[in-house]
DNA sequence: GGATATGGTGTTAACGGTAACAGGTTTAAG
DNA sequence: CTTAAACCTGTTACCGTTAACACCATATCC
């Protein structure tokens, strides 16, 4: 390993020259700047980020902590961690994941945190590093979160824009922020085109929408879309539509939010608000270490604009 | 932050008597250990791992590399993640994810590979840290993976306790060992049984396996079931059978393999070979920790038994 | 009883980097 | 032309930990 001793000599400067052509490069003299990056070239010369830790007192060690279980939503959390990790392997930061509320064992220059429930606020404002949530909050936490008001939007606009007469949303029986702002976003959808709404709430498990739109069925009008507000809640819509022959997307269709995995599987697959999960990861990283390196001042909210994928759970003009 | 010298101080001894009494124990009397351990206590004394790390020649950073396209197995990994970095939690190791195989930025003490093909063999023996891989190979890498072959061993046994008269493997047609091995318990356990085997390939896609399905429908005789070599077919097969109102379990079975996910959303449920996938993420840390602290001498192999997860797509005595 | 091992502890010098200060040279101002 | 300010670069000390060695007791041997 080359260190930074190994450069000044290389450079016939000191380590200090060195040090500051990486850090407060407008500090030296172009001219030596030039000869120390070319024998920082030469030479293959990479930070020894243990010791550039050590003095900065920073761990170069960033937590995630998953508060919610995480077998429920599963598949969306890989491509999450994917964009954090790759954003802070830039900076040299590791990652360590937290699933249980265990102590917090070894320091860390920041959190990130994800699936916070109003619960959780009390002991989040206690963390002494920076904060930064992944899903909307009203609170004074900074956050990423897709913007989940477009979503509904995109979906409920579609929905109307393909002919559906009645649009339904089934929502998540949950107080939290990011259901009410997807509610929103139909209710202000179809508020704007003068048409009734008419909102029912699950746990967010697909077999109680499931069972809901089988009790229903005798009273269900064709021409109905059902805006949902999972995925996982959509797939139940469409498993108990396909249980009585419904004709999905003429009579019936159904759109999802999340657009992880599920949307796939499911038949015919689901048109969803694809939520740009791994961007929204890239994003956390980012304004976490923007956080650390202004020593933890507020850095704001980053809502991403989902896009809406289209497939064969809904009518389509383009087929 | 306390440090070596503030217990040092503490209890009236050298900084480097309380260094040895967390790396070398043996070598300090015990009454100094004692009372050592309470000023640790009392001062709540956290080794500062950057420094450690420095002096050791040491990142703490064990990277996973990820190789194959993670949206194919995507609900798989959340597990192993979790798992791994469970374990290198504990030893104040951080993970580094690295999914494209971008050049090797900054140093790591090891490395744990998934989804190895066999033409990544090549620089993966050139990486220069200990390395153990996450699934078999037959090559002389150390690996952690689920006993691919009990596995199907236990799938095939089960169908035909349940009175299945024939019994029809679906595998991956591709040529790695976990495949190989998978078909191997079922080949075994039909000729134990003096029966005769049938296996049909395909790329691992639901889709394939349910227009194979189709496709053979009215050649195929009731009381079979099949034994898939992922989660992913089976569901394919289970989708198809349902297409022509067959009856699932009596007179047709579907066993997965896997156990992620999928096998809960499929309807009727999917019996599956369960993945310890978690225990394998704990072991394939542990591992090469082991590896490191013995500078890279191999630790051979371990292979976890999967369990059955039984469900409705078979028959159950029990029900 | 003096030489020789043995066990336990402290001292010193690193590991690779950076902040703070010191010192030298150039530029600008009076 | 002197003096102060501005600009660059080097020196020193330290971040927290550990290996290697030095040292001093005590136990062991002939």
């Amino acid at each position: 390993m080359t260190t930074l001793s190994d450069v000044a000599k290389k450079a016939n400067v000191s380590k200090m020259t060195v040090s500051r052509v990486i850090n407060h490069p407008e500090q030296v003299r172009d001219e030596l700047k030039t000869s120390v990056f070319n024998a920082m070239r030469e030479l293959d010369y990479r930070p020894n980020v243990a010791a550039k830790a050590l003095v900065n007192n920073r761990t170069q060690i960033i937590k995630l902590f998953i508060l919610e279980d995480m077998d429920t939503t599963e598949p969306y959390y890989m491509n999450l961690l994917t964009g954090i990790s790759k954003e802070l392997g830039k900076e040299q930061y590791a990652l360590q994941l937290v699933t249980e509320h265990h102590f917090d064992i070894g320091g860390c220059d920041g959190y990130i945190v994800t699936g916070m429930r109003h619960s959780d606020y009390e002991w989040l404002q206690r963390l002494e590093r920076p904060v930064v949530l992944f899903g909307e909050n009203r609170l004074e936490f900074d956050y990423c979160d897709t913007d989940n008001t477009l979503g509904t939007k995109m979906a409920t606009e579609y929905a109307l824009k393909q002919g559906y007469q009645q649009v339904i949303f089934i929502g998540i029986n949950v107080k939290e922020p990011f259901e009410y702002s997807r509610e929103a976003g139909y209710m202000m959808t179809m508020q704007k085109h003068q048409l009734p709404t008419e909102i029912k709430r699950f746990s967010n498990h697909s077999h109680l929408a499931m069972e809901y739109i089988q009790s229903q069925w005798s009273q269900l009008k064709p021409n109905t879309c059902f805006v949902c507000a999972s995925d996982r809640l959509a797939f139940g819509v469409e498993k108990a539509l396909n249980l009585f022959n419904a004709d999905i997307p003429n009579d019936f269709g159904v759109i999802g939010f999340d657009g992880v995995f599920l949307n796939q599987v499911a038949t015919p697959k689901l048109t969803t608000v694809q939520q740009p999960i791994f961007e929204l990861g890239v994003q956390c990283a980012r304004m976490l270490l923007a956080k650390i390196a202004k020593d933890g001042q507020p850095q704001g909210i980053e809502q991403l604009a989902p896009t809406l994928s289209i497939a064969g759970s809904t009518r389509n003009d383009n087929l």
